[in-house]
DNA sequence: ATTGGTGCAAAACTTTTGCACGGTA
DNA sequence: TACCGTGCAAAAGTTTTGCACCAAT
């Protein structure tokens, strides 16, 4: 947010951070006997500016945009720590790649996913949500998570097949 | 297909196959243009005796165990043939690893599936199935299949991970 | 000083594809 | 004969890891 020069990633880290999301972060940091650096600071600020979800590869590119020395690993494994203290959790496209999304004060909600433009769109039903740890129950199974998807054709897409058999026709 | 002794390959294409899945099968490779041959023969056969998931590198290993001399490609691309014409569906694991299962006569359904050790467990709601329905029709959204997975620890594990808690305390 | 963090390059894996040769219809 | 199928090798596309050097505590 900051960003009082040019590279958000000063910005970022000299002052303390105060969203809790950061907070949350530090104390993660602090009781894993990890270190703050300048550059989590940045990679986390990025994905919280993010709306949706992003593949590793794609917060890459928005932090390269505020700081090419940032590298691909480092926006990786930071993503796999962003998950561990719970601010971002992650969902399998349905072409298999790992897309992330934020987990901070966002109630779990599952995905419909348009199989011809990617888009997901997030919905929830508590309903199901009972029935599904109800299941796990019988089965004597420890639900940890759980991932439902609906794929599809959103709405869009939908519109565009049509007009593009009309074309054809 | 020559090889007249031995091998499975040449049991399975030897003689007509009647079982219902070949028909599925070459009706399916009749209908686009496709030719019967001894290694899809083989390949199916060994699929339909298999219980449960496998990757297509778990088939393959099946496969060659009855004839080296096919490859992998052939079972790969076999698998997608099976598919197509509904004798097979594929379920992501929790690794990302795409799974294949059976999937004629088989009414759909989800899993529960095992991150400790892989196990995937099957089980069936219709009242899930409805609200999906529900669901997707509330957001415009065309659905053409779906996927739910409960991810957490069997029964097993659980007894596992509660000895080996115990045996460090 | 220590111990962890970073970026680069390379490894690991899976899933796909290009091609030349051989088989099916 | 004309096409399709097959196996091999290699391409692609991601996710992971090893390492030498740098930075945080």
């Amino acid at each position: 947010m900051p960003k009082s020069k040019s590279h958000a990633v000063a910005a970022a880290s000299a002052e303390v951070e105060e969203r809790e999301e950061f907070r949350i972060f530090y104390d993660h940091i602090k009781r894993t006997g990890l270190k703050k650096t300048g550059q989590r600071d940045m990679i986390l600020d990025v994905f919280l500016r993010t709306e949706g979800h992003v593949s590793s590869e794609d917060l890459y590119e928005l932090v390269k945009r505020e700081d090419p020395s940032i590298g691909f690993t480092t926006v990786y494994r930071t993503l796999k720590l962003l998950q561990e203290c719970g601010l971002a959790r992650n969902v399998q496209s349905y072409d298999g790649r790992m897309l992330y999304e934020h987990d901070f004060k966002h109630e779990h909600h599952d995905h419909l996913i348009c199989t011809s433009c990617g888009t997901l769109i997030e919905f929830f039903n508590e309903t199901i949500e009972k029935i599904q740890d109800q299941i796990a129950d019988e089965h004597r199974f420890k639900p940890v998570t759980h991932s439902l998807r609906i794929f599809g054709l959103c709405w869009e897409c939908q519109v565009a097949a049509e007009a593009d058999a009309r074309r054809h026709r």
